[in-house]
DNA sequence: CGGGCAATGTTAATCTTTGTTCATCTTGGC
DNA sequence: GCCAAGATGAACAAAGATTAACATTGCCCG
């Protein structure tokens, strides 16, 4: 290989380093085939306009400045059974489609899953969702507008509604703190609540995702009920009946097979 | 896999643990093809910056639940000159006051002393502004809607437009990539320099930040002008001659006295 | 042709990081 | 409650990385 420039070695750098997570001045030095004083001055002047962040032994891409949200949630309770449902919802989706993905941990176990999804755009009021996909190369993710409530990743109020009007999407995809015996769907915050009408409004499917413990369960609001969906995907613990009720309103019913875990 | 410099393990290790609710150190040691005693040392220096928690054989992520939103750091120049502007900016602010603040350094700077702030709101595009302040008891943050773009912190486009729309507000503070000789103002991006000039017309008065280095430096897309702002704070380095002309614009100039360096 | 200049390679002293050993401590099974 | 398997951390040695200073190379231009 022949030598490069110095400069163009050193735009090299960098953008091999947009890849991996880090590079050896070793392998730097093999690559390139100059000696290992060489690579090591390069780095440095790639430090010197912070491009890069030096390491002993090579370097690696520039200090990212990490914005925190924090939430105090039990993301655990029925994991596997929120996995569950949300594989059987990832199905649903088809490379190129408009998606409104809820506040709600399922969805945001939904959203885990689109991260290599193509040519997508999600649409979000929820900042987990958006943290979670914010490096998917395939997506784009529009984040609502809203009030910040502390400890909570969710933005709600005019300012989300507002901007949810601005949209039409393929599919929205809802959680639910609560099922009624009759399909209805409830939600424990008044805003949410108003939230979600909305999204069913602009989108022109809609998929439930709730698992078992949510069924026969009510809470603060109503926000429609199941008739409105095209979709409600549940666990496999969910009971028979319900089920049947259910299908009767005209809502495709799917129950998502439990998944083995996670290696 | 190669060997990876120490730092770039470490942030791969927080990385990884992001997804998985935790990891062990021989899972950790056999993936970086290190020995257990390396990775233990990992997890010690993670564990100093309360990065993650450790366990007995291995790590998990550290108590809260953390929802991160990274991006390339701006050059750290000019810190200073930054932080010193934005103590002058604060003197502007009063209890009750509704703010707008614009993406940017010396803007973030600005909404860390806005913490202890009483009964504000601020109205924000910068998911950095709003992690700075999503904890402050005497601030109400609304997050602006917008289009994530990867590694930066600034939400953008339509919706943020719509959403401001929304909006009034008593003072909005903005940062600005060039002041032009003449008093315009420069921002490096089209987009969020059609946000700009909205914010100013969804607020009452308007207050300029650029440190000296700004000043007669012209970027892609003028915003407008100092004219239309009612303040412009700079540092002590800028020059009197294009403060003098600034002034005759009719915008009130105020040169931030520097502070002493934070402990 | 050759001086000047910047980039690169080399050497040697010094510092970091890593692996290993071993005594001690945790954890979970019984 | 006790024991065994395995995890931990201190200490030390070795491998390898870093830096500064100096030597060398290659190239531009008179």
């Amino acid at each position: 290989m022949r030598r490069l420039p110095s400069s163009a070695r050193q735009s090299q750098i960098r953008r091999s380093l947009a890849g991996r997570p880090g590079v050896t001045v070793a392998s730097l030095a093999r690559e390139f085939g100059v000696s290992g004083m060489t690579v090591r001055r390069d780095l440095a002047a790639l430090e010197a306009r912070s491009e890069v962040r030096r390491t002993h032994g090579g370097a690696m891409l520039a200090e990212r400045m990490i914005l925190e949200f924090d939430y105090r949630e039990r993301r655990e309770a029925n994991r596997e059974a929120k996995r569950a449902i949300a594989a059987a919802a990832r199905r649903l989706v088809r490379p190129g489609m408009r998606l409104i993905l809820d506040n709600g941990t399922t969805t945001l176990e939904l959203a885990a899953l689109l991260r290599d999804g193509r040519d997508l755009t999600v649409i979000t009021p929820s900042l987990a969702v958006a943290s979670e996909l914010q490096h998917a190369a395939g997506v784009e993710v529009i984040l609502l507008g809203g009030v910040i409530r502390r400890g909570s990743p969710d933005l709600t109020g005019p300012v989300t509604e507002r901007s949810l009007e601005l949209f039409s999407a393929d599919l929205a995809f809802q959680g639910a703190d609560g099922i009624g015996s009759d399909g209805s769907i409830y939600n424990a915050d008044l805003r949410l609540a108003q939230v979600d009408r909305l999204m069913r409004r602009v989108a022109r499917d809609c998929c439930i995702l709730a698992d078992h413990t949510k069924i026969g369960r009510t809470a603060l609001a109503r926000s429609g009920g199941l008739g409105n969906a095209g979709t409600f995907i549940t666990d496999a613990e969910a009971p028979t009946a319900a089920l049947r009720r259910f299908a009767r309103l005209g809502v495709k019913v799917v129950v998502a097979r439990p998944i083995s875990p996670l290696p």
